[in-house]
DNA sequence: GGTTATTATTTTTTT
DNA sequence: AATAATAACC
């Protein structure tokens, strides 16, 4: 028997309300994963449920697998058997694999990235000689955003979102044609097909919608705020023959509709769903009072959301610090001198994050932590598998994989050389379209080029190979049967930076037998591709290192959604950075800004720093910079020092003053 | 036609 | 500041 009496009497509603549409509004810090556990625990050990019943979906893996483990702390291993915890693309695929096949692809499909879809892009306007007139990436978001508003390629012109006045639209409709069908061909799909092909094999084959429906009797959706209308979609397939669906969500926090979040998902709920509970979550169990004050005031001023304000039984604490610091170098240095006096009071490096709102703030701190010595990891940013040999291994994998993956094949078809270069390429790819045969069958047949054959050989070899032997001594083969070392070595005039390429790879293998070691026999090459596809930002870069304790965490403002940390840096408060100038110029929502930085402030439980810089270099200019208009009026809520100027020093003076005093500092510690 | 000098342009957030 | 695009040059 589980017991809910630890849970506030919300918290408790929202947990034993298990049947019908269910809506938890769950303002930040509210407790809303604790409520989502205990939620799942009761299904199960109170009521019974099987597992196998059961799905959440959640935004993130990371936050799958933390309510994976939260749920095993509270539940025996026999009852939570079969549970399904995942995100939305993973349980995407996971019905494509099983169900594709009505759509006419196999289900050995290849999941190609942005810069994979940017390629098919770039050739569709090339046949069209109009590569210099069109911005590639203008193309790439607007057939992303027509297929999250649910719209393809035939359908595009008869569409709402249609301007036949408009050259974009016209040569878009052109090139989404194009797109798609190659998709079709190198059975491959994009990140949107994963959701968008779900929802139409959900509409033109409802026995499929049905099935599953009926398989998960119970849904959660976490982070409900951040979906868009094709996830909604999902969900309606998913609820097609029972209406058990909780989601929870903050419309608050909805950071996410650049990517297609439609925040209407949430504030219609209660109309799409009939006799809809709505359970409000509005204790703050996270921050200091002072903290959840200047956050309260802050997002206050967005004028479309449901009203409410976050309590706090959190008595105590400091009022939050706005730190004016003078260039950005600056700026990070008097972040890294708080760090060293949090530390002095032992407090660990774990317990302390510098968030940004975008990723070109992170050099300075990172310059700034190396020369303090202090541990550091930065979540985001470039991702394990875009460098350029990893891509090239994976695309070896995915030929491996999927023969019709005619992307990964012209990647890799002359590297390590095998001489055959562009002109060469182009005749091949030339005759397999004109017999409309997979690229690779050509290759393997080209008897007038034996390097080729001996390279398709290699593909199918290995091929076998994957289903004989464990996945990381396979990849090992493969490096060294095709000389990949030597073939880095030759490429790279640099040998430190050689040596750099290699260590890349023994990452890229030690990654592949921890994913054994961690799956077992679900190891399969297949799910281990998956995996470094659908990586997220908050996956570790690089999971051959468990994640280290003692070091201060990195990451965008977006990144930080879902977690908290005792000490956060909220850096770059400044005008152009946190509103983005992006937003001010565009005339966009910038009310999504503000909710931005309410998801920043709200990180933190017990101290909160808040930095700009007065100066910064912008395209190697010096600006002049000023305070977030988000926070410049609340000076009651919170402490201002201007780090610039020192008792009667001038700001010169105090500089140099602080350069002292932080060196001085660090030596003290050594 | 290919190399070099000059000038324009750039950075949002991500599954 | 760094890189891509364009112009000027041989």
């Amino acid at each position: 028997m589980i017991s809910l009496a630890g849970l506030n009497p919300e918290q408790r509603l929202a947990a034993e309300t298990v049947h019908g549409p269910v809506l938890i509004l769950a303002g930040a810090g509210s407790g809303k994963t604790r409520t989502i556990t205990f939620r799942i625990a009761h299904m199960l050990e109170n009521l019974g449920i099987p597992g196998s019943q059961i799905l959440a979906v959640s935004f993130t893996n990371k936050a799958a697998q933390e309510m994976r483990e939260r749920v095993a702390h509270l539940v025996h291993k026999d009852h939570r058997k079969g549970l399904t915890l995942s995100t939305f693309h993973s349980l995407g695929i996971k019905i494509l694999k099983e169900d594709l096949h009505h759509l006419g692809y196999s289900p050995r499909f290849t999941i190609y990235d942005t810069s994979d879809q940017m390629s098919i892009i770039r050739e569709a306007l090339k046949n069209l000689r109009a590569e210099k007139a069109y911005d590639k990436s203008t193309i790439q978001s607007k057939i992303s955003w027509l297929k999250n508003k649910g719209v393809s390629a035939s359908e595009f012109k008869d569409s709402p979102f249609f301007d036949p006045e408009n050259d974009y639209d016209q040569i878009t409709e052109h090139v989404f044609h194009f797109y798609q069908d190659k998709l079709q061909f190198y059975n491959a799909l994009d990140f949107d097909d994963i959701l968008f092909l779900t929802v139409k094999l959900f509409k033109e084959f409802p026995q499929v919608a049905e099935k599953y429906s009926n398989r998960f009797r119970y849904l959660m959706i976490d982070e409900y705020q951040d979906t868009n209308g094709l996830q909604f979609e999902f969900i309606k397939g998913l609820t097609k023959t029972h209406k058990n669906i909780c989601v929870v969500g903050d419309d608050d926090q909805s950071i996410y509709a650049f990517r297609g979040a439609d925040i209407t998902n949430i504030l219609e709920f209660e109309k799409r769903y009939e006799k809809t509970t709505v359970i409000k979550l509005e204790e703050n169990y996270r921050s200091y009072f002072p903290i959840l004050h200047l956050a309260n005031e802050v997002i206050k001023e967005n004028k479309v959301r449901k009203p409410k304000t976050m309590r706090t039984s959190q008595v105590g604490g400091d009022k939050p610090m706005l730190l004016a610091t003078g260039d950005t170098e600056h700026e990070a240095q008097v972040v890294i001198e708080e760090i060293l006096k949090l530390q002095k009071q032992n407090i660990s490096l774990s317990e302390m994050a510098i968030l940004y709102r975008s990723n070109t703030q992170i050099e300075p701190f990172e310059d700034q932590l190396r020369l303090a010595q202090i541990p550091y990891q930065i979540i985001g940013g470039q991702k394990f598998y875009e460098k350029k040999e990893i891509k090239d291994l994976i695309a070896y994998l995915m030929l491996i994989l999927n023969p019709r993956d005619e992307l990964s094949l012209r990647r890799i078809i002359n590297v390590p050389q095998r001489g055959i270069g562009n002109v060469g390429l182009g005749k091949l790819v030339a005759q397999a379209s004109s017999v409309k045969k997979p690229l690779f069958n050509i290759v393997s047949e080209s008897s007038t080029h034996p390097e080729l054959m001996i390279f398709a050989d290699l593909i199918k070899r290995l091929r076998h190979r994957f289903n004989e032997a464990p996945l990381s001594t396979v990849i090992q083969e493969l490096i060294s049967e095709i000389g990949y070392e030597s073939y880095i070595e030759k490429s790279y005039d640099n040998p430190k930076l050689a040596l750099l390429k290699k260590a890349d790879l023994h990452h890229f293998l030690s990654s592949a037998q921890r994913f054994q070691d961690l799956f077992k026999h679900d190891a399969t090459l297949e799910n281990f591709i998956e995996k470094l596809l659908l990586a997220d930002s908050q996956d570790t870069k690089n999971d051959a290192e468990p994640t280290k304790k003692h070091e201060v965490t990195l990451m965008t403002l977006h990144s930080s959604k879902g977690l908290e940390f005792d000490h956060v840096f909220l850096v770059g408060m400044e005008e152009e950075i946190l509103p983005h100038k992006r937003t001010i110029q565009d005339n966009t929502d910038i009310n999504e800004e503000r909710r931005l930085c309410y998801v920043g402030l709200t990180r933190a439980r017990k101290k909160l720093f808040m930095t700009y810089a007065k100066e910064r270099k912008i395209y190697g200019k010096k600006i002049p910079r000023f305070p977030s208009r988000f926070i410049i009026e609340l000076t009651e809520s919170y402490i201002s020092q201007d780090r610039t100027t020192f008792n009667d020093l001038t700001p010169e003076q105090a500089v140099e003053f602080k350069a002292n005093f932080f060196s001085d500092l660090m030596n003290s510690l050594k």
